[in-house]
RNA sequence: GGGGACGUGGCGGAACCGGUAGACGCAGCGGACUUAAAAUCCGUUGGCCGCAGGCCGUGAGGGUUCGAGUCCCUCCGUCCCCA
C-alpha cells in the first residue's frame, strides 16, 4: 500500500489534462452550453486563498455541469490595467506592462496549480492592445450612438492620485485608494450616458431570477427611481428673477409647505452670494464641512435666509421664504425643495431650528383635526388630507394626482420621474488605461481616430514618478494630425474607467480571437454567462456597468442579450485569525506556535516563545500578516485537500475561517479516501461489524441524489458532508473475494465515490479512477446516476409524537398508507402503554415522515 | 436616519415544503497500536435531574399551528448596503 504523495500525484494530472486539452471547448457543438465565469482577477502578483476558493467554486460547478453532458465555457483573464502598476512605477521604476506580465506569469502558474478545469487558449488580458484596442472600437460604436459625451460636470478630485474619482470611490469624503480627503473641481470629462438605461435597467432585474435578493435590491436601491412632481415657484414682486424649480416626490403636502430650500451650489445661490457677504460667508462655511452625503445627513441642519419670497402655487396670497441650506444636495433633483416640517424629519428639525410654521396637512387615522399637532417628529404614515383646500379629505395617493393635475393645468410644471443613478463618468487621468480614441483640433473640433489607426497605443516609457497624467506629459505621444482637416493637433489624453474594461470581457472570452470586438455568432452560441461568481463587494458598480454595456451591445446588434449575467452567486472570503505581539506588531500565522491546555489556547513566537495576543478572524490583508498562500498549502496537503477544506466549512456566500486544523481534517479524508482505492480485493480476517452489501449499496445510491442535489444547489459545505459519510460507509465495508455480492457492490461504491469527489479532487479522482482500471480520464467520464429505489430506504422509522412530545416511533413501509401507519401506532405496545387513561381525539399521519396524536 | 440580512453545542456549521434539532468537520474526553511520541484507528461528546427513565433547549418575549430553528408581531444584539 503506497502512500498518498500529492506533489507527484497532482502535477501528473496537471500534464494530463493539458497534453490531452480536456478543457478546450469548441464553439460548435451538438451538446447544450454551459457558461460558467468568476470574476477574473487583477493581476496583483500573489494568489490567496480567497482567490482560490473563489475559483474552485467555479470549477466545481464547471466540471459537474461537463460530466452532466454540457459543453462547457470556463475561461481566465486578468483585469490588467489600474492604479497598482503605476504605483510600482512610481516607486521601483518598473514598466507598467512589465510588471503586469511579470505578476500575470506568476498568478497563472499558481492558478494552474489549483488544478482548474479551464480552456487556457482563451486568456487575455485587459492590457492586451488586441483587447483595449477592440474596446477604442466599443467606445467609438458608443460615441456615434449618444451613449458617450463629454461635458463639465463637478467632480470628485483625489489630490494624491491626481485623478477624478466616481461617486462610489469616495468614501466618507475620502479616496478609496489614496484615503486622501477629496475636492470638488469643475473639468470636461467622458460620460456613458447610462441613465438612458435607468428604467430598462430597473425592470431587467425581475428576470434574473438566479440573482441574490440582496443585490437585486441594492441595484433597485443604487437606480433610486422615484415618481414626483417638478413645479416653478414664481418669486414674489420685487424678488426678480425667474422662478425656482423644485422637485417633491410628496406633492400632497403642499399645503404644509412654510419655506424653500435652495443647495449652497445651486446657481441662484452662487448668483445671491456675489452680491451678498452673508451669503457668501454662509456657502463657503457649508464647503468647509464634509463633501459626502452621509456627512451631510448628520450634520446639524443650518440655514441661511435669503430674504427672497416665493409664491404659493395654490394660494397666492401665502409667501414662502427662501434659504439656502447645506442639507440640500445639488446633485438630487432639481437642487432645490420645498420644505414641508410637519411631513420631513429634515423639514421639522430646521423649521424648529429657525422657527418657521409647522401645519400638518395629513390627518392619521382616528385622529381629531383640531387636536392634532406634530411636536419633535414628523408624521410619516398614512391617513387623510386636511388644512389642504381642494385636497381636503383624499388619500395621499389620490391628493398627490390631485395636486400633480392641477400644477400640470396651471402650467407650473408636472409630474416627473427622477432617477438617484448618474451618468456613469469614465474618463480617468492616468497613463495606465485604454486611450480614449480621439482627436481634439482647434478648427475641426473633436474627430475620432480613424478605424484603421486603431489601435491607439499607450507609449513606452512613461514617467510616473510625478502626479498627474503622464500621457499628457510625454513629449510627443499626444501630437497628431487631424483626421479631418490634416492640421495639427492632439490625442485625447484621458484613459478609461478600469470598470469599463470589465464591462464586455466576459463577451470577449465567446471568441477572443475574432477581429471584431465581439463575433456575433460566438456570442450567440455562449451568451449570457449561465454562472457568474464573484465578490459582493461588485453588487453594484461592476455588475451595472456590465449590465448597461450588454444593452448599448445589444442595441449596437453585436450580441442578442440585455442580461450579460442569468446566475450571479455572490461567494464569503477566507478570513485567518490574527496574532500580534504586546507591541502591537502584527506576526504572521507561519511563525506562531499553538499551544494547547485542554480546551485554551494559547500563541506563542515559534523561535523566541514570546507570548502573542489572538485576535479575531478577519478578511487576510497584508497590513495583518494573515494571509495564506495556496502554495504553502499545496506543498504540505496537496491543493486537493485545500480545495476539500475552502469547500467543506461554511456554506459557499458565507465567510470561512481557514484553519490549520480544518485542512488537516480534509487531509485524512484525502487519505481514507485513496486507502480504499489502494486496498487489495482480498477477504478481509474479520467478518465482524460490517454492514452487508444491500446496505453499502443504499448508501452509495443516496450519496450520488444527495450530492448531486447540494452541487446543484450550491450547498457545496453539505456536498462534502454527505462524501465524509459515504467515505465511512464503505470503510464500513471491507474487501471481499472477488465475485462476491459484497464485491460487487464495493465495486460500485469505489466508481461512484471517484466520481462524485471529481469536482472537489480531481487529481485523487483521476488517480483513484486509473487505479480501477479505466482507460480514459474521469474528466470526460459522464456523472454518476442513482436508483431512486435504492436512495430511499423501503422501511421508515417513523416517529411518534403525544400533543407534540416525542414519545415513540413505529416501522413502517415507505409509503405506507394513513391506515396502516395508524394501525401499527396504535398496535404498537409502548405506546399503548403510554396512552392508558387518555382518548386519542386525533391523528394526523404524514406520509414516511411523522405521526401525532392529539389526545383530549 | 432609511433599507436589508443574520442570531442554533466549546467552535465552523446541518436541518431543502412547518414534521426525530445539532448531520459533517474541528476541538475535547476515553481507549487500541507504540519502549515513548507523532501519525493512524475505534468509541464518546447540547444542558440538567432522582440516569433501563425524564425535564429543559435554536438571542428574549408573545402569537398562529396537531406540530415552529423555520411563519407573524415586539424587543435585544451583530453584520452589510444606502443616506
Amino acid at each position: 500500500m503506497a502512500r498518498y504523495d500529492p506533489t507527484i500525484v497532482e502535477p501528473k494530472w496537471r500534464a494530463a489534462w493539458a497534453e490531452a486539452r480536456v478543457f478546450e471547448v469548441d464553439n460548435g457543438s451538438d451538446r447544450p452550453k454551459y457558461y460558467a465565469l468568476e470574476m477574473f482577477p487583477y493581476p496583483s502578483g500573489r494568489l490567496h486563498v480567497g482567490h482560490a476558493r473563489n475559483y474552485a467554486m467555479g470549477d466545481v460547478i464547471a466540471r459537474f455541469k461537463r460530466a452532466r453532458g454540457f459543453n462547457v465555457l470556463h475561461p481566465m483573464g486578468w483585469d490588467a490595467f489600474g492604479l497598482p502598476a503605476e504605483n510600482a512605477a512610481a516607486e521601483h521604476g518598473v514598466e507598467p506592462l512589465a510588471w503586469t506580465l511579470d505578476n500575470i506569469a506568476v498568478m497563472r502558474e499558481e492558478l494552474k496549480r489549483l488544478g482548474l478545469s479551464i480552456d487556457w487558449s482563451r486568456e487575455f488580458a485587459t492590457c492586451d492592445p488586441d483587447y483595449y484596442g477592440r474596446q477604442q472600437a466599443l467606445f467609438l460604436t458608443l460615441w456615434k450612438r449618444g451613449l458617450a459625451y463629454r461635458k463639465e460636470g463637478v467632480v470628485n478630485w483625489d489630490p494624491v492620485d491626481m485623478t477624478v474619482l466616481a461617486n462610489e470611490q469616495v468614501i466618507d469624503g475620502r479616496g478609496w485608494r489614496s484615503g486622501a480627503v477629496v475636492e470638488r473641481r469643475k473639468l470636461t470629462q467622458w460620460f456613458f450616458r447610462i441613465t438612458d438605461y435607468a428604467d430598462d435597467l430597473l425592470e431587467g432585474l425581475q428576470t434574473l431570477e438566479r440573482w441574490p435578493d440582496r443585490v437585486r435590491l441594492m441595484q433597485e436601491n443604487w437606480i433610486g427611481k422615484s415618481r414626483g412632481l417638478r413645479l416653478t415657484f414664481a418669486l414674489a414682486q420685487g424678488s426678480g428673477g425667474e422662478g425656482i424649480s423644485v422637485y417633491t416626490t410628496r406633492p400632497d403636502t403642499l399645503f404644509g409647505a412654510s419655506f424653500l430650500a435652495i443647495a449652497p451650489e445651486h446657481p441662484l445661490a452662487e448668483r445671491l452670494a456675489a452680491g451678498d457677504v452673508g451669503a457668501a460667508a454662509f456657502i463657503a462655511g457649508c464647503r468647509g464641512g464634509g463633501t459626502s452625503a452621509a456627512e451631510i445627513e448628520t450634520a446639524e441642519k443650518l440655514g441661511f435666509d435669503t430674504g427672497l419670497n416665493v409664491l404659493h402655487p395654490f394660494d397666492i396670497d401665502k409667501k414662502l421664504p427662501v434659504w439656502i441650506a447645506n442639507f440640500i444636495l445639488m446633485d438630487y433633483g432639481t437642487g432645490a425643495i420645498f420644505g414641508c416640517p410637519a411631513h420631513d424629519q429634515r423639514d421639522l428639525d430646521f423649521a424648529r431650528k429657525y422657527d418657521l410654521p409647522v401645519l400638518p396637512v395629513v390627518l392619521p387615522p382616528g385622529e381629531d383635526p383640531a387636536a392634532f399637532h406634530v411636536k419633535q417628529e414628523a408624521y410619516l404614515g398614512p391617513g387623510r388630507l386636511f388644512n389642504s383646500g381642494f385636497m381636503d379629505g383624499l388619500d395621499i395617493e389620490a391628493a398627490k394626482a390631485a395636486a400633480i393635475a392641477r400644477v400640470e393645468s396651471a402650467g407650473q410644471g408636472g409630474g416627473a420621474t427622477v432617477y438617484r443613478l448618474r451618468d456613469w463618468g469614465v474618463s480617468r487621468q492616468r497613463g495606465w488605461g485604454c486611450p480614449i480614441p480621439v482627436i481634439h483640433c482647434a478648427t475641426c473640433g473633436l474627430s475620432p481616430v480613424p478605424p484603421s489607426d486603431l489601435p491607439v497605443l499607450l507609449p513606452e516609457g512613461l514617467d510616473f514618478s510625478k502626479p498627474g497624467n503622464p500621457l499628457a506629459r510625454h513629449p510627443t505621444w499626444k501630437y497628431v494630425g487631424c483626421p479631418k482637416c490634416d492640421g495639427p493637433a492632439e490625442r485625447e489624453t484621458d484613459t478609461l474607467d478600469t470598470f469599463v474594461d470589465s464591462a464586455w470581457y466576459f463577451a470577449r472570452f465567446t471568441d477572443p480571437w475574432a477581429s471584431e470586438p465581439i463575433d456575433r455568432k460566438a456570442a450567440d452560441a455562449w451568451m449570457p454567462v449561465d454562472q457568474y461568481i464573484g465578490g459582493i463587494e461588485h453588487a453594484v458598480l461592476h455588475l451595472l456597468y456590465a449590465r448597461f454595456m450588454t444593452r448599448a451591445l445589444r442595441d449596437e446588434g453585436l450580441v442578442g442579450v440585455a442580461e450579460p449575467f442569468a446566475g450571479l452567486f455572490t461567494q464569503g472570503m477566507v478570513t485567518h485569525e490574527t496574532y500580534r505581539r504586546q507591541n502591537g506588531e502584527w506576526v504572521e500565522p507561519s511563525a506562531v506556535d499553538i499551544l494547547r491546555e485542554g480546551a485554551t489556547r494559547r500563541a506563542a513566537d515559534t523561535v523566541t516563545g514570546e507570548p502573542l495576543i489572538v485576535g479575531d478572524s478577519e478578511k487576510m490583508s497584508k497590513s495583518k500578516r494573515n494571509v495564506i498562500a495556496p502554495a504553502e498549502i499545496a506543498d504540505l496537503y496537496g491543493i486537493d485537500a485545500a480545495r476539500v477544506f475552502m469547500l467543506s466549512d461554511s456554506p459557499p456566500d458565507r465567510d470561512v475561517q481557514w484553519t490549520s486544523a480544518g485542512v488537516e481534517g480534509a487531509w485524512r479524508l484525502i487519505n481514507r479516501i485513496w486507502a480504499e482505492f489502494d486496498a487489495p480485493e482480498t477477504p478481509s480476517e474479520s467478518a465482524d461489524g460490517r454492514s452487508d452489501a444491500a446496505e453499502l449499496r443504499r448508501a452509495t445510491h443516496r450519496a450520488i441524489k444527495a450530492v448531486t442535489e447540494a452541487i446543484e444547489g450550491f450547498r457545496f459545505n453539505s456536498a462534502v458532508a454527505r462524501l465524509y459519510e459515504f467515505v465511512a460507509a464503505i470503510r464500513r465495508c471491507p474487501a471481499d473475494r472477488p465475485g462476491s455480492e459484497m464485491s460487487a457492490a464495493r465495486g460500485e461504491g469505489l466508481i461512484a465515490l471517484a466520481r462524485l469527489i471529481s469536482p472537489f479532487a480531481p487529481h485523487l479522482a483521476e488517480e483513484c479512477w486509473a487505479r480501477l482500471g479505466e482507460p480514459d480520464m474521469i474528466a470526460r467520464a459522464p456523472w454518476p446516476d442513482y436508483d431512486p429505489a435504492l436512495a430511499g430506504s423501503d422501511e421508515k422509522l417513523l416517529p411518534v409524537q403525544i400533543n407534540g412530545k416525542r414519545r415513540g416511533e413505529v416501522r413502517a413501509p415507505a409509503g405506507a398508507s394513513e391506515d396502516e401507519v395508524r394501525r401499527l401506532v396504535l398496535d404498537d405496545p409502548d405506546l399503548g402503554r403510554r396512552l392508558e387513561g387518555l382518548t386519542v381525539r386525533k391523528m394526523i399521519v404524514v406520509q414516511d415522515r411523522i405521526v401525532n396524536l392529539v389526545t383530549g
